[in-house]
DNA sequence: GTGGGTGCAAACCGTTTGCACACCA
DNA sequence: TGGTGTGCAAACGGTTTGCACCCAC
C-alpha cells in the first residue's frame, strides 16, 4: 500500500541532492528547487526529503546546532562539520565498520548503523580567525 | 566577567545528572529537580545545562529524532541509541581516538573531536518485536 | 475515477530570550 | 550594593500536519 507516484517536484530535489556536495538543508533545497518551480512549498521539500530518507536514496545528517542537513551520497560515509561557519564536507578514510562490532560487544541489543560527526574549523574558518 | 556565581538549581540539576545513567532530555531534568524546587522553571534548567555544557561539567548528545540528551559523565565515551523506545546507553569500547588521525589525513582544516552514535534496537525492544 | 502528491497556512515542539524580581558575594 | 540567577511568558526556528485541490495511474 501507499505505492508510490511519480512527483515532478521529487524529481527536482533528488536530482539537486545527488549533484550538489553542499549537505544542504531542507530550506537551501527549497530555495533551489525554487528556481524549477517557483510555486513549491517547503512542506512538499520536507515531506519528500523525509519521504527519501525513509527509501534509502537520501541521507539525513543531524547537527548538534539544530537545522538537519541532507545528503544524496547514500553510500556510508562519515562527515566534518565546522562549527563556524556550519560547512559539512566528506571525509575521506579507511573503512572503520569494525567499530561496530568493538561497539556490541557487553551490549544487550543490536546495532544496525552507526554515524560519526567530527567536529571543528575548518581551513577558511582558520585563516580567516 | 561574568563571574559564576552559586544558584541551588545549578547544584541540583548537576547533582541529578550525575547520578543518572538516564541520559535524560531537558525536560526530564526539569521534572526530576521540579520535585526539589516545584517553582524552577523550564528556561532555568535550558540555561543550566547549556552552561554545564559550555563549562564542560556536562555533555550534550544530539539525537536525529530531535530533542538533545544530556549526561553527567564528562570522560569521553561512546552512545547506543534506541529509535524504537528512545533509548540511550553509555557503550564500553577500546579508545578509537585514532579515528580522528585518520580523518584529518587528505583534509584541510581541525578536527577538535568526534562524536559517534550507534544506532539499532534495544534489548527490550527486540523482545517486544 | 481513485488515491497519492501539492500548496498553503496553521499548529507543533524544543529551545531561547526579555524583563522584573530575587539572591549570592 | 552590584551583578548573576531565576521565574514567567512570549517569541523563535525548524518541522509537521490538516485540508482542499491537483494530477499520475
Amino acid at each position: 500500500m501507499a505505492a508510490l507516484k511519480y512527483s515532478k517536484q521529487r524529481e527536482s530535489i533528488k536530482t539537486y541532492l545527488m549533484k550538489t556536495k553542499e549537505h544542504p538543508t531542507a530550506d537551501t533545497v527549497y530555495m533551489h528547487v525554487k528556481e524549477e518551480f517557483p510555486n513549491i512549498s517547503l512542506g512538499t521539500v520536507y515531506r519528500n526529503l523525509n519521504l527519501l530518507a525513509d527509501i534509502g536514496e537520501a541521507v539525513k545528517i543531524s547537527t548538534p546546532d539544530g537545522g538537519d542537513r541532507f545528503d544524496g551520497e547514500v553510500k556510508p560515509h562519515n562527515h566534518f562539520y565546522c562549527r563556524c561557519c556550519g560547512k559539512m564536507i566528506d571525509l575521506k578514510m579507511d573503512s572503520i565498520d569494525h567499530i561496530d562490532e568493538m561497539a556490541s560487544r557487553n551490549f544487550d541489543g543490536l546495532i544496525e548503523s552507526h554515524s560519526i560527526l567530527f567536529y571543528g574549523k575548518c581551513g577558511d574558518c582558520i585563516k580567516k580567525s
